[in-house]
DNA sequence: ACTTGGCACTCATTCGCCCGGAGTGCCAAG
DNA sequence: CTTGGCACTCCGGGCGAATGAGTGCCAAGT
């Protein structure tokens, strides 16, 4: 059962019109609206075909038809051109992310940005700490026997931790500690960190000992899985559009989109930032957000992927779009992480 | 016109009633879930007054009547009682808040804790940087003209900030820098830093001013009024439940949950943390969130209020409910910010 | 003077129904 | 393989009647 160019062109015409007008589309408006030279007629039989092939359905008996999830994916991997950016966007980027520096200001501008521009929910997730390497480690005393860690890594990102030390520790000993854990951590990430902290607190005295030790797990927490699960999402407002039309409920959307362990697993394991990750309806198999599509990409220095961006939507989604935005602003974001 | 005992006892029922069933409300079902004594005549006759003094309305002649936000106002200020807790909300709120540390865990989990107790937005306002002191100041070395500024304050909020300086700066510079920031502005708040730290960079040799007025600089900023703007959110998903019933549409509520700005002023001046604030509908003027109402109060250390945190709803929202869990809330969080 | 039962009235909501129109599948001819 | 014709399906909107909750008012009772 081979698909002949026609035969794609009409599924392409299908996805396309569909995604614009939300309605299911029928034989005829499709030979208007797309100039194919050819009769309504040999449209349906077209169709017909499409349909055995699973690729497109009709919601009911003489409606027109709608793509369906395995249509869609036809669609992403093998119809859609890649759909440049039109200058406006390409403004909007470079100016609305320029003035950022801190990270945090990078990655909220970002994730606005990128829910502006696909008109859907965005979602970025802060740079993996397993990924970073520790760049600086500070101790701000908080009271005698309790200090404020703050962890700076080499992609800017920057995290506080309490730590009780135990017992009473001097400035001194703080500052001594602080010297030893930026020695053996500065430059290092987690995997390497276990060996070298593990050794610290022998270099202390006795009574010292268990402050070091404490700061030291505190240090490897951190840098650890736990902590990885910080999101930034943006873009919520764009869900009450698809509410109005109709199917999904708006509720489980936003209660995923409220989980940070959900958007982690929605958004999946970080990509090289060259290779875009489409994962549609029920490809990605999370509860509530069966009828919603993900485009997704890892970003980070160089072709070194410290986390991933993407947005969330409906599967009637704008696909080149959402591609080449996601894409565009991951390679800027990129650019940014590199050249601090 | 005076309002007698049993008319405000209708009052309340019927506030009561409709937050419960979000109906309308008839004078036969009123007499019948309260034990009124009284024939549903009696009751409409009661309710006829009530009208006239503008405290309730029915959406079309011939239907249940609805408290008007003059209403809810008279209830909320007259007639509700204070609703004890639960014991397992009073269990989860020491159980929920009980186990973080950082100012951060503090606040994410107060938000979430607030959405979940009253099945309504939460929002919750990061401690205010002018109205805190400054308790540490860190300069991180990122470039050798450019730095990290950490900054603590003593309610333990952690901000970051870029600095340029202008000129590659050593390490020896950079730890006298950062000494002469510490004692300029420790234990001060923004009113009183700026005369100090005017004059600090006179303390060094010309070719060093350049560093030490930009970092002097950023620290103002960051403490200034561009940064309060820190704001946390959730239980947008509890909008859902209120979509479905009808009136406002979701979208506007949503984009103002995203605008810190719209945020901030929804919350308003931050109060005594003992003092309960309570806007209905119209009384908070802004665009989208007309049909919204408030419940907020101030938190931090004592009785210094540092910011504010609250719940926002419908208008028929369980103003009692709500109340309760607001105040008892932010007295715990207050609690445990005067612990550090 | 307030309460109460009775009663006529109003009006949103719901259901059934009909009808138009878009779209299809199939067939026979080109 | 394409095309025009044609019968068929079925969604969606519009209309009207029935439903029923709830009201306002009045006259009688306490």
């Amino acid at each position: 059962m081979s698909l002949d160019e026609r035969k794609l062109g009409v599924l392409r015409a299908i996805v396309e019109d569909y995604v614009a007008t939300q309605e299911p589309v029928g034989s005829k408006s499709l030979v208007e609206r797309h100039h194919l030279d050819v009769s309504p007629a040999t449209i349906r039989n077209d169709m017909a075909v499409l349909e055995e092939e699973g690729l497109i359905a009709q919601p009911h008996t003489s409606a027109g038809r709608v793509p369906t999830e395995k249509g869609y994916r036809l669609f992403v991997d093998r119809l859609s051109g890649v759909k440049p950016l039109s200058g406006a966007e390409r403004r909007a980027i470079s100016t609305f992310l320029g003035g950022a520096v801190e990270l945090d200001d990078v990655l909220t501008r970002t994730v606005r940005l990128l829910a502006q521009l696909t008109r859907q929910v965005a979602v970025v997730q802060y740079p993996s700490l397993t990924r970073s390497t520790v760049h600086h480690v500070e101790l701000v005393p908080l009271a005698p026997s309790r200090a404020l860690m703050v962890i700076i890594t080499d992609a800017g990102r920057v995290e506080q931790r309490m730590v009780e030390l135990g017992a009473p520790v001097d400035d001194a000993l703080l500052s001594e500690l602080k010297h030893r854990l930026n020695a053996a951590a500065r430059g290092r990430r987690l995997a390497d960190l276990v060996v070298g902290l593990s050794e610290l607190p022998d270099g202390f005295a006795a009574e010292q000992r268990p402050a070091a030790a404490a700061a030291s797990a505190a240090l490897l927490e951190t840098m650890g899985e736990r902590h990885e699960e910080r999101v930034a999402v943006a873009g919520t407002a764009n869900l009450a559009a698809f509410a109005t039309d109709f199917d999904v409920s708006l509720k489980p959307v936003l209660e995923a989109l409220e989980e940070q362990v959900v958007l982690l697993r929605l958004l999946g394991e970080a990509t090289s930032p060259s290779t875009l990750t489409v994962r549609i309806g029920s490809e990605n198999q999370l509860s509530g957000l069966s009828g919603a599509s993900v485009v997704s990409v890892g970003y980070g220095p160089g072709d070194h992927a410290l986390a991933t961006m993407g947005v969330v939507g409906p599967t009637r989604m704008d696909y080149p779009g959402a591609m080449s935005a996601v894409r565009a602003v991951a390679r800027y974001v990129s650019q940014i992480l590199a050249g601090n």
